[in-house]
Order: structure tokens, then C-alpha cells, then sequence
DNA sequence: GGGTGGCACGTACGCTGTACGTGCGTCAAT
DNA sequence: ATTGACGCACGTACAGCGTACGTGCCACCC
């Protein structure tokens, strides 16, 4: 048997919690399943929420960026925001983790880099290029949770439908009963890209108004 | 001493995360606030995951839509955003159970009616209305997220300033070092009303681009 | 008066994270 | 070769968790 490491443990909790979702990960488990005592995982990771830091790093790490630097940069941002998707799809159960847990080392702030760079490339200042990428990530994280969170056992059924509970009063919610279709009906990637879509051109829209004003910030 | 009952049990338990974190809360905790037993909970909460459904729904049930019916839809959207807004503001540190919650109940379907009642004044039909309510919602959620995740602890001191480690290495992030005045600088109000102004009008761009396209969709 | 049901509560079980102590294996210095 | 130090796996133990179950009190209706 392999000796024990950090990376073994945290390879462990990620497919656990992959298994069996967020919810089952404890100790005693992981070490159950890499075939140890519980408290030598202590020896590699100093406390449980530590190793849900080190799962989160370790997912997020995985992110891979191919967008040519050469493209467009709205071509650019649509592909970075599309590779922070793909984990998600990666690792359904793993994105409630990630997401809860905020962490500032590197494996968080590459993707960060990426991104304000194409920005400060497409023209914006830094502030700009901050508050953008502020919204950005907002998007895709809210976007992410919607995406797991509407499946939280994976059961095949409620990909299509079934989201809305079927009580649901017209005469109380007539907009509601009237789009209920299009309400149930969740596509996830149309409906992300529906919004990266919205975004994208709104940056485009603020960047030649930037642009039109003089330099400087897109205020106005 | 008030009988016990839902109601007070559920105020307990907002008054618990509120005060201490959602990671205090524990029913015996809850029990002793209310100075009753544990077990007494269990005949007006069937458990803990309905409690903190409850929890949700309690919150998310206090917001307020003061938004004029007849006002400019552009206005309407957004004194709604900020509705959303502001009960992350009342309720900081229950925010992160309202959200890893989905809820099917009346409580989160008044705000998806309201909404989805405005874009359709305004002139989306049903498909658009839906897919740029969960672009919206995306967009807040990921917000409040931000905000509420960036001070777990309710530090007074980092409020502003202090959210990046200080050793970021200026050769590996270039970006992020030129912009870290702007990074750590988290006015989260500003930020949300900048991205709300950028979704906005994204909408508006939309808009004009379906009706130049004759009726119907906004797909161009 | 006698049944019935709701509600508060105590006890108990299996689970959790982890502090602490112990023993084994390997390597460095003598 | 002997000894000491150190790293690491592990068992035990403890406080706390959610909650199933049983008990007893009390208000009610027949």
C-alpha cells in the first residue's frame, strides 16, 4: 500500500464526497476508505476544514485554460468563464465545497490573473477591469449553484421537469403558472450561456462607451 | 413563558446564527435559548433540515417589494436586485443558509412572480423572462455570497482592506499585483450596483434588439 | 369518570471532530 | 553497534451532535 500523503487524502475526500455527496464526508469515512486509522490523517492535514480548504484548491486547480490569447477577447472571456463551468460538471457534489469556502492561494488566484488580464487587454482600467470580473464571477458562481443545487440526490428524473411543485396556486402566481414550461424546463447549459451571452455584450456596450468618452472608467 | 411553538423556534434559530454563526447552530443550542428540552423541539420541527428550511424561508419571506408598479421597468429591476440585497444585510450570517437551501415554497416563488411580472411589462416573453430571472439571480446570489463570505468572522478590521495575502508574488501575478489596490478594496455596495448597472443594461441592449426583430424572442 | 391526544421531557444510541499517549520504523551521531 | 531523535500510524477517550423511543402531565370531549 501506497504510504499515506496529503494528496492521497484529499484525492480521497473528493471522490467521497463525489459518491456520496457533501453531506457524508467525515473522518472517519475517508480513512475508512483509504484502509487507515482515523487520526493518521491528522499527521497530513491539521483539522477537517483544512482538508475542505485543500479539496477546494485541489478542484479548482484543475481548471484548464486553452483560450488562445490571440482571440478576441470576448471570445476570451466566454471561454475562461466556460472553463469554470466545466469543473463544476467535473465534480457536481465537489462545487458546494469549493464555493463555500473562500481561499486566497494561488490555485485561486491564477484564474483571477487570467481574467483581469484579458480585461486590462480589451481596454479597461484596473478598477474597471476589477468590478467587472467582480461580476463575472458572481454570475458564474450563482450559475454553479443553481446547477447542483436543483439535483441534489442526482436522480435521472428531475433533469427535465418536475422542478416546480405541481400545487402551484394560478390564480396567485399567474406569471409563474403562465411561464411554468420555460420555468421547469432547465437547460442548464442554455441558460448559462443565455446569461455569459448578456454579460458579454453589456462589457462590450460599457467598453465603447469607455472608449467614446475619452479614456478612463466607463462611468457615464 | 409563550408556549412553544414553530414561530419561536425558528426566531431562536435566526437569533443563534446571527449571533454566533450557522456553524453554532445545533438544536440543543436552540433548546437552551428557549430554555426548553431538546426533544420538546421535535413536535413543531420534524428536524433540523426543516428547521433550516424554515430558517430560509423565514428570511427570505421578510423582504420588502416597494417597487412602484407603474416606475420605468429598468428602475423596477433594480430597487428589486436591491430588495434581494438588503436581507443579506438584516440577516449577514443567515445568508449562506437561504442559499444553500433551494426552496419550492410561496415564500421564494412571491419574488420569481414579481420579477417575471416586470419583464414581461416590459416586454420579454416567456423564455427571455425566465432565462434573464436566472441570470439575475445568478448574478445576486453570487453577490451576496461575496459579501457575506468575505468576513466569516465579523471583524470590524477587514472591512476594508487586508483581503489579499500580503505575499502575492508580483512575477506570477503581475495582474493581480497591479490591481491589488482595487482587489482588496471591497465597497460591496458599489461593486453590486456596478455589475446591477451592467445586467441592466445588457437587458435594455436586448430588449431594443427584439423589438427591431419584429415580435417575439430576443434571439437575434 | 374515563378515554384520548398533544406536548414537554429524559434517556440512550450511534455518530461526529480531535486531543492525547503509545509503539514502531528509520535515520544520525556517537 | 548502540543510542537517541524523530516521523508517522494507530487506539483510546471525550465532548458534542441529531434524533428514536418511552414516560408523564395536562386539557379536552363523551
Amino acid at each position: 500500500m501506497a504510504p499515506l500523503s496529503r494528496a492521497r487524502i484529499v484525492a480521497a475526500a473528493i471522490d467521497l464526497i463525489e459518491r456520496e455527496g457533501a453531506d457524508a464526508i467525515s473522518m472517519r469515512r475517508i480513512a475508512a476508505d483509504l484502509g487507515v486509522g482515523v487520526m493518521s490523517l491528522y499527521n497530513h492535514v491539521p483539522n477537517k476544514a483544512a482538508l475542505l480548504d485543500a479539496v477546494a484548491e485541489a478542484v479548482l486547480s484543475q481548471i484548464s485554460f486553452d483560450d488562445d490569447p490571440s482571440a478576441e477577447w470576448t471570445e476570451r472571456v466566454r471561454i475562461q468563464a466556460r472553463a469554470f463551468r466545466q469543473i463544476a460538471h467535473g465534480y457536481p457534489r465537489s462545487t458546494m465545497v469549493v464555493v463555500s469556502r473562500q481561499l486566497k492561494s494561488p490555485a485561486g488566484l491564477f484564474p483571477v490573473e487570467r481574467a483581469l488580464a484579458t480585461l486590462r487587454d480589451a481596454g479597461f482600467d484596473g478598477e474597471d477591469a476589477v468590478q467587472i470580473l467582480r461580476a463575472f464571477i458572481a454570475y458564474i458562481i450563482g450559475s454553479l449553484l443553481r446547477e447542483v443545487g436543483v439535483t441534489p440526490t442526482f436522480a435521472p428524473g428531475n433533469l427535465g421537469g418536475a422542478d416546480l411543485p405541481p400545487d402551484v396556486d394560478t390564480t396567485l402566481f399567474p406569471e409563474v403558472s403562465a411561464v411554468a414550461t420555460h420555468l421547469c424546463a432547465g437547460d442548464h447549459e442554455k441558460s448559462f450561456e443565455y446569461g455569459l451571452d448578456m454579460l458579454i455584450r453589456a462589457i462590450a456596450v460599457q467598453l465603447r462607451e469607455s472608449k467614446a468618452a475619452g479614456r478612463g472608467g466607463a462611468r457615464g
